[in-house]
DNA sequence: GTGTTTATCGTCAAGCAGACGACTATGATC
DNA sequence: GATCATAGTCGTCTGCTTGACGATAAACAC
């Protein structure tokens, strides 16, 4: 089969972006209103075309960028100050997944600590953190009673597969601190577990586990009594990027 | 941001295969020769352009079932017969991957049974079975002293990712049966552990593990001796997917 | 001070993994 | 046919990890 460039048709490929963070103990993803159509005024996750000179990396980078103001954080680096981890997740090439034509979207998980209203080309109105059973129920009623639209082209369907990626990732790995601060106590951490989870972890058990696991968590020396109660140790997390044996998610 | 045909530069798409089997104790990959530049006569993983009007996985499974005659299998269905298991892998669009143009792939992981010599368009010279690290040594020479090159494009790194997915994922689920014919013994699932793995693992206790784990092996009745020494039960891969707790990868 | 909240340490029993002994049932070899 | 080599299968024991949960500590609110 020699070369020929007739023989390939082309495609658009663009980066779509689930990030997630934890707000008010609720897993939220960030989404963003369609301004044009199709499905405009529906709510979408953010993303937008690779440039030509871009790796996919660099522009699922500069999109969460443009939406959040992260820095996103070189994944061999351990997490530190408040840059976001962001990895591939999956692509998504449904020949009619965009009615307008064959685009190829490369979606990518990012994992933020939580951050101040986003904005949305500085529109406030047109960017918010959704919890993300509120953007996964289709055609049922939000928290304020205000009916939902099931999110644009196959977005739900990505949302989904980014949540079950973090929430199977969190077992094994040492990325819950992703959505941390840089200083955090551990039963700060222990709510990110519960949050994305949804369950609800023994502290005891928990604060045996992740203090017992070598080089996840470093002691700052500090406390914070932020949560209130008795004065907590902060911690910074550690070189310690898996978790062996992981972490269990108690059974449904 | 309105719409904007011209915003968007025109990529070209291809799905690449990694396709793993276990051959004589060792872990292999399928590998075909390329017939045309770039890098003509070095060895590459088997993929081709994604076509107008296909879906990736059909892609995938198209070029799967040319290059080997598999059929692939539905994900959702337990493996059965002799169809291989696949799945997406990762997207590969470094703007310089191929010097002609810029071309994204999305690589999909395959693993099958042992099979007989492949064929690329018939001609069995430039298609093998080559143990993976064999194809990934760079610049060393083969087992039959011949100089190694390395593979084509980014074919290396993509090769490497398959392999640790699969060496990860046989962990935590039934997928090392992919690797098995449709009936098999519990030893011949230990080889496939130990050749995927590079280890040895003690018959005894991976015999309690596997046949321990509800759902995971059904017997079927039939034994076989075709390993030698005393005859081994039959089984088929259970219904079970998901193997909690997993199996223990033993520390290098 | 009393109560509330959160953090942290300890104890105990059950389950699982790793090390390894013992026995079984084939084919190969003498 | 006896012996050996090979592979499969069943047990035992020990140590580690987990899950359940009691107890204590150190802050704040009243």
């Amino acid at each position: 089969m020699p070369y020929d460039p007739s023989a390939f048709p082309p495609f658009a490929v663009t980066v779509d972006l689930v990030v997630l963070t934890v707000r008010r103990h609720a897993l939220c993803a960030l989404a963003v209103r369609r301004g044009e159509p199709p499905f405009q005024g529906r709510w979408a996750l953010p993303g937008g075309f690779v440039r030509a000179d871009e790796d996919l990396s660099q522009a699922a980078a500069r999109e969460l960028a443009e939406e959040t103001g992260l820095r996103a954080h070189d994944p061999a680096v351990p997490v530190q100050d408040n840059g976001a981890h962001l990895e591939q997740l999956a692509t998504y090439g449904d020949p009619k997944r965009d009615p307008r034509m064959r685009v190829v979207s490369v979606a990518h998980l990012a994992l933020a600590p939580d951050l101040p209203a986003p904005r949305a080309g500085g529109d406030a109105s047109n960017a918010r953190w959704a919890p993300v059973e509120e953007l996964l129920q289709q055609g049922g009623y939000g928290r304020d009673g205000e009916p939902v639209a099931p999110l644009a082209f196959d977005h739900a369907q990505i949302l989904a597969d980014g949540v079950e990626r973090a929430r199977s990732k969190i077992e094994y790995s040492s990325l819950a601190t992703a959505f941390c601060p840089t200083e955090f106590t551990v039963g700060e951490l222990r709510r990110v577990y519960e949050a994305v989870w949804g369950v609800a972890l023994d502290p005891r058990n928990f604060h045996r586990k992740v203090t017992g696991t070598p080089g996840f968590l470093v002691p700052t020396g500090g406390t914070t009594t932020r949560q209130g109660g008795r004065p907590a140790q902060l911690f910074r997390a550690g070189g310690a990027t898996l978790l062996n044996p992981p972490m269990l998610r108690p059974e449904v």
